[in-house]
DNA sequence: ATGGCATAATCCTTATGA
């Protein structure tokens, strides 16, 4: 089984690349963020004619999350229980036995600000969440998405000057979901050097690999034996018009 | 010290992102 990830930043601009993306990859489940669109602008029929089934959670400008699968995703559930809360930041499905969480985090602009209490309070909601009614649920889990977190200093090139995204909050916050239970996939495996799944469309942030791993796949402890590969792959982000976060694709024997 | 790019929305400027 093959599970990945994919910030698209809009996916009205992105379609083309998505589409080409699941031709090559074939991914069993394949969890997107930042839409940025409406349910009904959902490009539905071009993916089922590309092979996918989908369930979406969209918005007008801004957030957006949707689960694609070869077959089509059980059980979908929107938002965190019990987190009231206007953003669509997450969306949950059953893909071949396997709960799969695709999650777009906040970004908590910079520490101190009204955003940043939002991203811990939203990060406290979800370790609540997993820990308490999910991971019980579902013991066959995989927690997908841009986390907005870079968890260790391998995950940050060394010219990185903020605070956010790194912070020891924001840093903690990633360790309690962790400690529910969950393990970084990427970090299961040998891994390059600077290996990062975002980078910044200014400053040829990319041709001089100036980025940030972001983007995760955990998996909770009955999935981690099955492990078999974990990478970030760089294609996409070099071709024209490219969404700024890189797919990261998880592969499973099951 | 700042912005540097991209997207969407209201529309040629602003908010947001990471």
């Amino acid at each position: 089984m093959k599970i990945a990830t994919w910030n698209v930043n809009s996916l009205k601009v992105r379609l083309p690349h998505v589409l080409d993306w699941l031709a090559a990859n074939r991914p069993d489940a394949l969890c997107l963020q930042e839409l940025k669109m409406e349910d009904k602008a959902f490009p539905r029929d071009e993916l089922l004619a590309a092979g996918y089934h989908a369930v979406f959670a969209g918005q007008k400008t801004y957030n957006g999350v949707a689960i694609l699968a070869r077959k089509p995703p059980q059980e979908p559930q929107r938002g965190i229980p019990a987190f009231a809360d206007e953003q669509q930041r997450l969306i949950a499905a059953t893909v071949d036995g396997v709960r799969v969480v695709c999650a777009y985090f906040p970004n908590g602009q910079t520490p101190g600000s009204d955003k940043y209490a939002y991203k811990l309070d939203w990060l406290d909601a979800l370790a609540r969440w997993l820990d308490g009614e999910a991971l019980r649920a579902h013991p066959r889990l995989a927690l997908a998405g841009d986390f907005n977190i870079a968890p260790l200093t391998a995950d940050v090139h060394p010219d990185w000057r903020e605070e956010i995204l790194v912070s020891p909050p924001e840093r903690a916050a990633f360790q309690r979901l962790l400690d529910c239970g969950l393990v970084d996939a990427f970090r299961l495996f040998e891994q390059p050097e600077r290996a990062f799944s975002w980078w910044d469309y200014r400053l040829n942030a990319f041709r001089r690999n100036f980025g940030l791993r972001i983007d995760h796949i955990l998996v909770s402890t009955a999935l981690r034996d099955a492990c078999r590969a974990c990478a970030v792959d760089k294609t996409p982000r070099a071709l024209e018009r490219p969404s700024d976060h890189a797919p990261v694709a998880l592969e499973l024997a099951l």
